[in-house]
DNA sequence: TCTGGGGTCCTCTTTCTC
DNA sequence: TCTGGAGAAAGAGGACCC
């Protein structure tokens, strides 16, 4: 029986900020942006009191703002968390070198080789992580990635949960649809019209009916998730598929000499990243967020692989010229995908 | 009215090549 | 030389994740 263990930091980016501003400790605290409630920018975490006045991920500043204005907002640095985690993810190697890096402030380990109790394993993991950082995380551990990252949500902060197969109808199925990772709001919404709202619900709706509606891939997929099936392993090594850039402006401009100019400063900075991993890319894609937030690509592939700025900028404005110019754009992006490791002769 | 940035994966359509 | 079909590659968009 496999033991996967999915561990989930708490409010990651404001438990670092509280770790480094113990005198913020209580109060409602937003993570985001420039750390300017007015100006653009999104919620990437917010404290635990600060989200009982309804402040979540992914909110714009300004609605956080509204909601709570004597909240704290600061603004997001990645490389303090990046430090955080990289000691957190030092202690899981610690236990097992079979670890999936899935983002900043959460990992899948496979501690099926232990001969310890894995509840035990847990704690301990909870209690090196807690006096290493001053960090609490909530560990899921179950016999699939699935169903570890579902119980590792049940019991934030500070939980520790355990789901057997057996246990799928009386934990997994009463939980809303939502709760199976991949179901967004487009699929829930969809689900909801079927009748659907809880995983039960899913379950007991047939695979062929899910495939009917939703397709081969994804309507298998959501049955064998709402039976708690996952046979996928962990992926303990990742390649990268695509290096981007891109840039909301704070005020939506309509200027496309200025557009040109940042869009040149992006691929610029993609050039740079490329040369620091040692990687060229043979795909340019720019991306245009127009204001009715309308977004578009417009790509181009090379005759080989570069992580040359001028040409990936030649390339870029190739693209940009594709584009018809009749709104104000908010956003530019580059992306570089198609990536091969650097050696082989420059394009 | 508001909606970041950096990714992955999937689907569908169009274009290219044999 | 023209045409059609199949399969691959490219291109565009969308859903989702942290």
């Amino acid at each position: 029986m496999r033991q996967i263990f999915h561990i989930d930091m708490d409010a990651f980016f404001a438990s670092v900020e509280l770790r480094r501003h113990p005198a913020l400790a209580g109060q409602p605290l937003v993570i985001g942006g420039c750390g300017d409630p007015s100006a653009r920018g999104v919620v990437a975490t917010a404290s635990y009191e600060a989200r009982a006045f309804g402040i979540h991920s992914g909110m714009p500043l300004r609605t956080a703002y509204v909601l709570c204005p004597q909240a704290v907002f600061l603004p997001v640095d990645y490389p303090a968390y990046a430090q955080a985690s990289a000691v957190v993810k030092r202690i899981l190697r610690g236990f097992t070198p079979v670890l999936e890096d899935v983002g900043i402030d959460e990992a899948y380990v496979d501690l099926s080789a232990s001969t310890r109790p894995p509840e035990e394993a847990a704690r301990e993991i909870k209690q090196r992580i807690r006096a290493a950082t001053g960090l609490t995380c909530s560990i899921g551990i179950a016999p699939n990635k699935l169903l570890a990252k579902i119980a590792s949500d049940l019991e934030k902060p500070d939980g520790l949960t355990v789901i057997a197969a057996t246990d799928v109808p009386r934990r997994i199925w009463p939980l809303p649809v939502r709760a199976i990772p991949g179901v967004g709001p487009v699929t829930e919404a969809r689900l909801h019209r079927l009748g659907i709202g809880v995983i039960g619900q899913l379950a007991a709706a047939g695979r062929e009916r899910l495939v009917a509606v939703f397709g081969a891939s994804h309507g298998a997929s959501l049955h064998r998730a709402a039976q708690g099936v996952d046979e996928r392993p962990l992926v303990t090594r990742r390649t990268p598929k695509s290096r981007s850039r891109e840039v909301t402006f704070q005020r939506d401009i309509h200027d496309w000499q200025a557009i040109a100019r940042v869009l040149a400063g992006l691929c610029k900075k993609v050039a740079q990243d490329m040369q620091r991993d040692g990687c060229r890319g043979r795909t340019v894609a720019v991306k245009v967020r127009f204001n009715d937030f309308e977004t578009h690509t417009r790509e181009k592939t090379l005759s080989g692989a570069t992580d040359a700025p001028e040409r990936i900028r030649q390339a870029a404005f190739a693209c940009l010229g594709r584009f018809s110019l009749e709104k104000p754009v908010r956003l530019v992006g580059v992306r570089l995908s198609g990536l091969e490791k650097a050696g082989g002769p420059a394009a």
